[in-house]
DNA sequence: AATGAATGAGGATTCATTCAT
DNA sequence: GATGAATGAATCCTCATTCAT
């Protein structure tokens, strides 16, 4: 009857594969080319159609919080997981940071406004960062102190890791919590941080 | 091609009138919107047409170079200033992070990427900073170790600096200086430091 | 951004339906006011938007392409049509020569330059037509003598197909042919030479 | 009284050297970039305010014409020259026509309408190249005969003159003579021709 | 008479968003 | 559910033209 080549329709299945390659292509877009960058991008990289964007992410905002809420996810776990100490989780912290100019946004973004035109959900995600971490911090810890002053370091880190390559960046990020005074553990995803947690076992 | 009554052409005397409202209309626009506002809104805000910002300005960059020039100069000024000392430069500094979204962006910038789209011009303007600011630095200073622990430290309080009042973005700064352990003058543009030291005398 | 009523999105078979559109319009315009002619113009004769145009065509020089294939194709098709000679072909190239500004244009600027901002498409597309031409040039033929002489001709009776009205073109263009002592043959467009012998079968 | 520096007012002999100036600038100017030029920059290179420029020429058609008319006044004292034949004033138009892309727009353009942009005025020129030519032209020449031979084969030429550098435009307008059977004499500016006269006497 | 700044319309191009299929 | 075409608003940039000085 339709002898047009309609795309082949793989039904419900495909939404989640389609929602998680629209992510992960956001994710890639953004760390080439920025926050702005057209969504049609992030559609074309994903190999789907724009609309298909549109059925999953109401607005460009949306499509950057799905890819946050993956960061601040895995550092949520790094500091559920068993036997991690608060220099751990903010060595998987930093690591997000050197990975993701769109992370960086977020924390700089942090209370700050539509400066960089991350809005609202940003209060959100930066808030379940700071449980996260607070939830480690000792009490004698250099950070312990004023109400604030935990964020505010985030944020100063994040303001120093700049730079072309990962590496440039994970050295800046290091020099800013030496300057802070605070001690970081090694600078890695969570996946790894658990695997080297399952081989000490 | 206009029939209608022309605007009042007030000649050339207006063209360095012109070209002061275009910056400080670009100061504005940058406040609110950031570096990437349009140049339409610019030149709106300065009561001109937009061909006048042509005029004045070949492209993007020279606008934000022009807005930037006069922030980084100031801090210059402080620098030679008689009897000024580190603390009170780094409060100036302070003063116009607290003061332009667009001066922090460039600072963020540093010598690094393109991340923000601030090129080539951040370089040159942040250098300057960071010899204004070296000159003053005493010998066992905080930040005197390591080599670019000077412009580290100003990117870091530079991320730190959010919020949407300048009060709220005054003791965020404040706050950043005090966790690096690092003593700040009086946040205060240059003109003030001056005036003050006239009063003494 | 616009919560007015949306004009009729036809969907996607209306895409093949506007490129001609496309098309067509650009021939128009070109007739009436050159190849320079403003690409939004182009757009509202077709009565399309004028993102429609850079989806079907990236450039300008695409669209200009577009048109003049259509020409030249004509002309090739006329040239490997049974029993054609070189009088007839010429027939077909001068009609388009008298019906088309922009075709003129393109033989004008043959291997030539930029002086009409007619670049390198315009030499393949010179070429096919030059190939389709000598294909059928007898040993002895007046042209048939210098390497260039082909195409000159071809340029020099563009030069002189000028005027408000097809019919004083198609009057000039004779009067050029005539002064070369080279014979045409009816001056019509492909598918009339078609249709005429079809009718002699 | 005005300690500003007025830009010398040279007085009213400035005005001729200004208007020279600009024709001059315009020449250039247009074999450099076309017809379409930008004004600016015909006053630009000329060292004079864009107003002087409209001072001169009430717009564009008439600047085009004012650089036209000198083409076609050295046309017609070449005619007007004692001992001249008809092939050495063709020689003087095709030297011309290799040298300006306006002048064979002009020639295009003839009664041709607007396609080129070069309206009225052109006919008026192109007349007077005709009667200039025709005034030599002998009874059993190549081109005496139809009324509107003489015109169609000059445009054929500017046709045929194509070709990034003077050498390959002067071989094209040499080789579309030699297709029209008509002789050409020495291809050169009047001057010249004029200089080697007296030098035989 | 000359200067050159200002105006503002116009053209190119890009994208967010909608929607017929 | 997916596709990808269409829309049109918004932005960038260029110039023709006017006019205070």
């Amino acid at each position: 009857m339709n002898d047009e080549r309609r795309p082949t329709n793989e039904g419900p299945k495909a939404a989640a594969r389609n929602r998680a390659a629209l992510v992960a292509a956001a994710r890639e877009i953004y760390a080439e080319s920025g926050l702005d960058a057209p969504l049609s991008a992030i559609a074309r990289r994903a190999g789907v159609g724009q609309g298909v964007l549109y059925r999953h992410f109401p607005d460009r905002a949306a499509v950057a919080t799905a890819v946050l809420d993956e960061n601040v996810g895995q550092i949520e776990q790094a500091a559920q997981a068993r036997g991690t100490d608060i220099a751990q989780v903010l060595g998987v912290l930093t690591w997000h940071q050197t990975e993701s100019a769109a992370f960086i946004a977020l924390l700089h973004a942090d209370g700050a406004a539509d400066r960089c035109r991350v809005p609202a959900y940003a209060a959100a995600l930066s808030g379940r960062v700071e449980r996260a971490l607070r939830k480690h911090l000792p009490e004698g810890h250099r950070l312990a102190g004023e109400r604030d002053d935990l964020m505010i370091a985030v944020a100063m880190v994040s303001g120093a890791v700049t730079g072309p390559t990962r590496e440039q960046r994970e050295r800046r990020a290091l020099a800013a919590w030496r300057l802070l005074g605070v001690e970081v553990g090694p600078v890695r995803p969570f996946e790894e941080l658990e695997e080297l947690e399952e081989l000490e076992e």
